[in-house]
DNA sequence: AACATAAACTAACAGTTGTTAGTTAAAATT
DNA sequence: AATTTTAACTAACAACTGTTAGTTTATGTT
């Protein structure tokens, strides 16, 4: 079921207008036009708008909780664990900003798929506060609410999309570890 | 040139469903049966569709220019100053969750206003900036990427809107104090 | 050479969009 | 009592929306 070289095109290219003004905004013309072809020559390759959100918002959600599994999993300390969540986002992130934006602004959008992704976000909250409660747990975090804490942490991920585009020359590994030490212990001195 | 009451009830009935599917994704007639009347009823206290979103966005970006400006100004040491602008952000969130959603992902749709809204984000960024690096060269704050820090802090003070109807019971002071703790000073023990 | 497939095209559809014009009825002002 | 104002209404518009049907053209396969 993996799509066609042409139909990834229609999706990389759909990302790219999605980000720039929103799915809503986007029209099948809009699309069309930017890949120079009519708007009905999409319906060759794709079954209509709302799949091609939805690709890009479950692809990308199914990915992130694929990496966070292999966190959880691994036997690892909690400090070591959030580092490789950090990883994980600005490694997934990187490769795919376009879509990230859709994933942040345009899941309402979903229909058939909607539930689908709400369950894997509710699943991937879960299993990230799980982490924040075990380094709680094990005296290696702060026991302040961990609601707040994963908030935190969270919102700064789901924001890369935005930076990392502004800074193309900083190298993903540097952009990993100054987040790490600016998330976990802070900006004061 | 401040809206009428009525003029105002539309812009309220509007950033509710603007928060909850997007600028693009709500039409007027939308907006109009929220309220109870038909759509051509709205061209009797505003200019369009466009003026609503104006309204919402440049007052909200006013006020936040404002509110930092206050901090500036003020005497406080550098960790005082970041202290006040994450209770700016909780403040002025809290009283506008709906229109902040507008602010943080409908900017873009702005027409007349669209270079004023930049100009005011980008004076935004640079003053917060400003303090953090007067914080590096003070010994206050750690000698890390200043773009960096500053994209961190305001990533999560970005996302409050989402976050705070969801923790309706919480104080926003104690909000306010606990993403201090967190933002500043990291959640590792 | 005959055929099948892939991927583009033109034309058109039914529904939705923001907005305007003109009307009506109640309330406020003279 | 006469009038202006306010704020709703109905009806309609031109443009735009996602999508479908049917056709054409080039490429690849028998």
């Amino acid at each position: 079921m993996s799509p066609t070289p042409r139909k990834l095109e229609i999706i990389t290219t759909a990302s790219t207008l999605f980000k720039e003004k929103g799915y809503s905004a986007v029209t099948m013309r809009d699309i069309a036009k930017a890949m120079g072809i009519k708007a009905a020559s999409l319906y060759n390759h794709i079954k209509n708008k709302e799949e091609i959100l939805t690709f890009i918002i479950i692809s990308l959600a199914e990915e992130f909780i694929k990496g966070l599994d292999k966190v959880k999993g691994s036997k690892a300390t909690c400090e070591e664990k959030l580092k490789q969540i950090i990883s994980l986002h600005v490694d997934i992130t990187s490769r795919n900003t376009n879509g990230m934006a859709s994933l942040n602004n345009d899941w309402m959008h979903l229909k058939d798929q909607l539930n689908h992704y709400l369950a894997l976000r509710v699943e991937y909250e879960n299993t990230f506060r799980d982490i924040i409660k075990e380094g709680i747990n094990n005296n290696e975090i702060k026991n302040l609410n961990p609601d707040i804490m994963l908030f935190s942490i969270l919102s700064t991920l789901r924001s890369l999309y935005i930076w990392i585009p502004q800074k193309e020359d900083m190298e993903p590994a540097l952009l990993a570890s100054n987040l790490n030490e600016v998330l976990l212990k802070g900006i004061n001195k």
